[in-house]
RNA sequence: GCCGGCGUAGCACAGUGGUAGUGCAGCGGUUUUGUAAACCGAAGGCCGGGAGUUCGAAUCUCUCCGCCGGCACCA
């Protein structure tokens, strides 16, 4: 005699057991028809699963988030019937509702096409149109078992045996068809509407583990309706425009070729946002109390032993060697064993410390080939890395220095939002369960005390220790570290850094690892991507266009540039017999943030019309104000502020 | 690295076995123009590399390289 809490107070009692069907339906017919799951006590529920006890609950109709995620879910199970009647054989896997869609892992001797799409899209909606209810039932293990390897589902069989003892093994059958699954699920297959679209196939590891066989995967996006179906297709296009190997391509930035495959050949306008970058976080370590410092690339493969690198690494590293020398030397994948270089020549003493030492530090490593991805990941980059050489009391101050660096530097970047990871120890790794114990503890107090809210990242830590990771996201939704944190008590001891203390004995100092951006070329790549490739006139690779409208006007141009020049501004005349509006829309393409146009009346007065991209209008200044204006607007935020 | 797709002029693309094309850019002219594309002309190609099939290959086959989408990897 279950009693039923509703949302707006009210208790209902019923006779026996009940299903959300019948509660919704004792309720009233537009919210049996509308309600497509149920609640229970905060647990969702298909609609026909019997409520046994009393229990709080709240209806879910097609406007609530969980009915997106349920019919992607449902749509990937629609997805699996119209493969395997299409396509006999095929065996399922598993296939889950994600964001923006669902996708699901077949195996199959034959890959799948896109051109198999369409036929597939039209089984789905034959599937959909028949509206057969999904129906729960609960299967003994052994029998389950038994049913798909009888079918030949040797993948479901070996996820049924996986399962944990004590779970329910519960199969949704859909009409004819059936698959495992945890559920909820909707009404039955008409739920999941005609705004679907499957969108791209793909490999995927079973299981995600390289060792097992590959399975293909079928992307597929679904909505609500088709309306929002159609806003996340334009969307989708959208994202691509902002692509930064389309922009830097469009903007002459940079080119990558097959002689330096992962490595960037910055072009000079790429080249002038790099460092107008570069020069900013310069002025911001400085501030911060870090000290700049430049090692050397190639270094002897001792040095690699040492740090623990040559033995868990090395295939990641480029190797050099010389005729005339017996040595192996590696292109340095990552700075610190050489800051550790630095540190220890000579005594240090307690007072040095904390020591921030930083390097724009050009590294390389051998990344897969399938990973290399634009100039967001690549095999040759510089990193704005440095090293904190402190106390174990010094973290916390330090890790909250740091992130108010990385937030402020963010912020003036144009990402006011980002996610923040904590990864801990990972299966391989250096140093002995308690140095992990002291380091994981040290840095979840200091971001206690820094405040940082994070996601919990479990076996992501470097091999020498935990980190903090700052996510950024690009255009189409891939998100990409950035800024790290790392704490690390092993390198110190490999490498035998040491300080003398107050009490005059040598001590071991932790090592914090840090970067902000992470590599300048991923930086730029999401820098590229957040802007579209509009930069803010601090950035902007050309800042100014001085277009002419006659050949009368072209000295006054040349006299425009050369002031504005000379006030420090990327500038660029365009004094070609073209028509102005040639001009207005090349540069406009190129997207220069200003163009100033003179004609015959500008170089009588001694005014430019300043034109801003994306605007319409123009404004007319003397070419002082203009000067005055665009040098001050041009400052980097952090000078601005003074 | 794995699965799939792709690779034609600087860029965007067409060309399914029979003399390599279009648009834009670039170049040479003409046009002196007021805020998002003036007009004319001549150029420009080892059709990613190599091998094979064929009388004949951009086109079919194999192989290597690169790129794209995922997966795996990311110290």
């Amino acid at each position: 005699m279950p009693a039923i809490t509703l949302p707006d107070g009210s208790v209902r009692q019923f006779d026996g057991t009940v299903t959300g069907t019948d509660i919704a339906a004792s309720i009233g017919p537009g919210l049996a028809k509308a309600a497509i799951a149920i609640e229970v006590d905060g647990q969702l529920r298909d609609m026909g699963r019997p409520v046994e006890q009393d229990a709080s609950i709240r209806f879910v109709t097609r406007k609530d988030t969980e009915a997106l995620e349920m019919i992607r879910h449902d749509a990937a199970h629609v997805l699996a019937e119209a493969v395997q009647s299409l396509f006999p054989g095929t065996q399922v896997t598993i296939g889950p509702s994600i964001e923006n869609g669902f996708y699901y892992d077949f195996y199959r001797n034959e890959p799948f096409k896109p051109e198999d799409f369409p036929a597939i899209e039209q089984r789905m909606h034959e599937i959909i149109k028949a509206n057969a209810s999904f129906t729960r039932e609960t299967w003994p293990r052994d029998e389950a078992i038994k049913f798909f390897e009888d079918r030949g589902e040797r993948f479901k069989a070996e996820l049924i045996r996986d399962l944990p003892g004590d779970e329910e093994i519960s199969i949704y059958r859909q009409g004819e068809w059936l698959d495992l699954c945890r559920g909820p699920h909707l009404r039955s297959t008409g739920d999941v509407g005609n705004a679907f679209k499957l969108m791209k196939v793909a490999g995927a590891y079973w299981r995600g583990d390289h060792r097992n066989p590959m399975l293909t995967r079928i992307y597929g996006t679904a909505w609500r309706d088709k309306k929002e179906l159609e806003a996340h297709l334009h969307q989708l296009e959208e994202a691509e425009r902002r692509d930064h190997r389309r922009i830097g391509k469009e903007m002459d930035l940079f080119h990558i070729q097959e002689e330096a495959v992962g490595q960037v050949f910055w072009h000079a306008k790429g080249w002038r946002l790099y460092t107008a970058l570069q020069d900013y976080m310069r002025r911001a370590q400085t501030r911060a109390g870090y000290e700049e410092v430049r090692t050397p690339q190639l270094v002897d493969r001792a040095l690699w032993e040492a740090s623990g690198h040559w033995s868990k690494y090395r295939h990641h590293m480029f190797v050099a060697t010389v005729e005339d020398e017996d040595k192996t030397l590696a292109l340095k994948p990552m700075n610190c064993p050489c800051h550790v270089q630095i540190f220890r020549h000579g005594l240090r003493s307690y007072r040095e410390l904390p020591l921030r030492m930083a390097e724009f530090g050009a590294c390389h490593r051998y990344e897969p080939s399938g990973s290399l991805h634009g100039i967001m990941r690549v095999r040759g980059f510089t990193q704005d890395d440095a090293h904190i050489f402190c106390t174990e009391d010094q973290i916390a101050d330090e890790t909250v220095r740091f992130v108010a660096m990385l937030t402020e530097v963010y912020k003036d970047l144009g990402f006011e939002h980002f996610r923040i990871k904590f990864s801990d120890r990972p299966e391989q790794r250096s140093g002995s369960d308690e140095v992990w114990d002291k380091s994981e503890a040290a840095l979840k107090r200091a971001c206690e005390i820094a405040g940082v809210e994070y996601e919990y990242n479990p076996g992501e830590g470097a091999f020498y220790g935990p980190k903090l990771e700052f996510v950024l996201r690009d255009a189409i939704g891939r998100d990409w570290q950035c800024g790290t944190l790392q704490v690390d008590l092993v390198l110190p001891e490999r490498l035998d850094a040491n300080y003398i203390g107050e009490d005059s004995a040598r001590h071991r100092p932790v090592m914090l690892h840090r970067a902000i951006l992470g590599s300048f070329e991923r930086f730029i790549g999401i820098l590229i991507e957040q802007h579209a490739g509009k930069f803010p006139l601090w950035l902007a690779p050309m800042q100014v266009v001085v277009a002419s409208i006659v050949s009368d006007a072209a000295p006054y141009a040349e006299e425009v540039v050369a002031r504005l020049r000379k006030a420090g501004l990327t500038v660029e005349s365009d004094t070609r017999a073209d028509k102005i509006n040639a001009k207005i829309r090349e540069h406009s393409v190129a997207r220069v943030p200003v163009i100033l146009v003179v004609g015959r009346k500008e170089a009588e007065a001694g005014t430019v019309a300043m034109r801003r991209l994306g605007g319409a209008d123009q404004e007319m200044l003397t070419l002082d104000e203009a000067v005055t204006r665009l040098s001050e607007e041009a400052k980097a935020p952090d000078i601005r502020r003074g």
